[in-house]
DNA sequence: CATGAATGAGCCTTCATTCAT
DNA sequence: AATGAATGAAGGCTCATTCAT
């Protein structure tokens, strides 16, 4: 009777794990989670249907998995990233990490969100695991810099979510499939990041002209 | 021998394609696209099965059927808001029919999304169909926009994008069930397209600040 | 109250039953009975599914029908033949009648095959109807012709099963596709006829070898 | 970690293929192949759907399991007949080796046949698989005969088609129904064998008329 | 731990048939 | 006499999940 406590076994059993939802991430990105079968999973990992059900309760389970795992890499990421002071910099730091990110697990955020807007629980999980302390981390940020006078006195709520939907548009954008957006994504070299960033710091307005209006009066 | 083209047969056959998709758009809404059944649409639609595929060849059919009329509810929409000539007040508009519209089309737009991210023909459709004229519309408005000098010189192709990511981000968090969103977006009396027209137009930039910065150099 | 008795009325409804018969008959050779549907037939025939069920009780009826048409084409052409006092002669002319009406009927003559493999009742019809008299009669011709002394003396309900099996065998053949069949059968001005009306009078056997033997003996 | 190699896993899958389609045949020569359903032959095989289709890919594929198992069954036994040097013997032997297995599985043989007039695809197969080879069999036979002086100078290849067609043909008429050839099919005792011979041998001419007649001009 | 054969509920789709007009 | 919209039963097939070995 060997003890499950066994460090060893454990360690084992998370590699079993790992293994197990890399191929199902593979599979999942490429055909999308309802198309593809728990056979086709255990195939890709180079076990049978019955370990699959072994390590994981459901199919469900995997995917959920999955988002764990995602939220794990997604996450720190951000911090690496908060070093710079100054806000341009950053955020194109930000977007850059994003960037890449994204063009690295296209496929797999696909699957991804697709089965997030299917799956209420997994659904109300990511927005829990993920949104949430993704967007506070980002209104204390906001926060900090409105103090420092960098950004003006705004709504820091609303602010955050300005920022994460941005993101989150571009991505549905590229995901879409619209050619502009792809281009200038899988372009690392490109100037994506700044463009963006300027867009979001300095708006879309003409402030010469504006100002220009207002000393005429 | 009644004719085909009988203006009375095609409109009652028009009703009838019409009820059955206003019956899918309340199943799908409610259970997701692949969760719904076709016999859940016949029931909801208080018509039997049979007759569902008399007027409709697919399943898939039918969510194509609720993305045009879907098209032709929103793309005019944008034309009505055309007329503003302030870019302030044109976007304050643009985004209160906007989030009217999702409003009142959240779950539809819900099933529909998800359904999208699962389904290449249908989401090479949307891009076509859909995103295309809207962003080539966008990029239009905003090239004369940059032209009378109310916004600065930009690219106008990614300014274009990133308003559109602003929309679709939005619609995702508030698809998600984020708080904040959902909560102003719910709030047709609240200041959020205003607030997010300040965002778009001015950037979250401290002017004032960067102005004496610039004029202390 | 319009008469149905009216000799008018009962010509043109035969006329649309034929109509109806013509295009089933269509259909069904160019599909196959099962995969052909009602609707096809009611395309074909430039009226609609409701007609035909006013003419016929159901889609087999449709197969009922054609085969009474088919029985009522072929029989004659039987005794058309019957002439011909030699064997030789006559059996020539009974397959070459046969070979053109097969030719011609080949598509239609598959797919009623098919249906009556499958329909016990339609197996029982065609038996009484078709192959019953046909073998009758031929028993009768074979019976006059022994008495004639053109014939050996022989069991003469075997004999007509056994010529009828050289019909139907080839037949099945030609529809399976035998290349061979299928190429002589085509062939009209081919020898098929005089061929197997010889192996038929004359059997296979080297009468000259035998005798030989015989008179060596 | 079972080896899918492994000799007594294959043989217990090819058991369970044999069951399921021991379990296909009978439900298929009782209903025909359409009218059977897979849950029917589930049923009759002792298992559920899902294991039906474990094993094979389609409804169809059962048919063509069940005519591969049948050529198996088929073919050796033309050759154990192939010994006897005399042509009547030969097609005694022949005739009643086809006698006894098609009496035994008529049923099955109905229902192939019926399948196979539906099916392009299996018709296709089923020529080249087995009419091909019986054919070319029967050439080679014939013509050996031939050079033998056992049968006349002939056309080996029509030959061949007429000997096929004897047989297709009566079984035909005997799945038909025909109350002659079906009586004397059942009767193992009897001489069908022999009176077809003689048919196909000798012919139907009477010959010492004709003799006498030769002789009399 | 691992296997993979077995399950069976459930779904989309077809189509012969009916019937109000 | 003719229509064609509406029906609804039925069937082939999939696949997540289980369990004896």
């Amino acid at each position: 009777m060997p003890d499950p406590r066994d460090p060893i076994r454990q360690q084992l059993a998370e590699a079993r794990r790992s293994q197990i939802l890399d191929a199902a991430a593979r599979v999942f990105a490429e055909k999308g989670f309802h198309r593809a079968t728990t056979r086709e999973v255990a195939e890709e990992a180079g076990l049978s249907e019955g370990t699959i059900y072994y390590y994981f309760d459901s199919k469900t389970a995997l995917v959920v998995g999955i988002m764990a795992r995602l939220a794990a890499a997604v996450t720190p990421s951000f911090y690496v990233a908060e070093a710079p002071e100054d806000v341009r910099e950053f955020y194109v730091a930000v977007f850059r990490q994003r960037q890449e990110f994204v063009k690295e697990n296209r496929e797999m955020l696909h699957a991804l969100l697709s089965e997030l807007l299917t799956n209420r629980e997994l659904r109300d999980q990511y927005r829990k695991e993920l949104v949430a302390p993704f967007l506070s981390q980002l209104e204390e940020h906001i926060g900090s810099l409105a103090d420092q006078g960098q950004i003006r006195d705004l709504d820091v709520a609303l602010a955050a979510r300005f920022i994460a939907a941005v993101n989150v548009g571009l991505l549905g954008l590229y995901i879409l499939g619209e050619s502009v957006v792809a281009a200038e994504w899988e372009d690392s070299e490109g100037s994506l990041a700044e463009t963006l960033t300027s867009f979001l710091i300095d708006g879309l307005a003409n402030t010469a002209a504006e100002q220009e209006k207002g000393a005429g009066r």
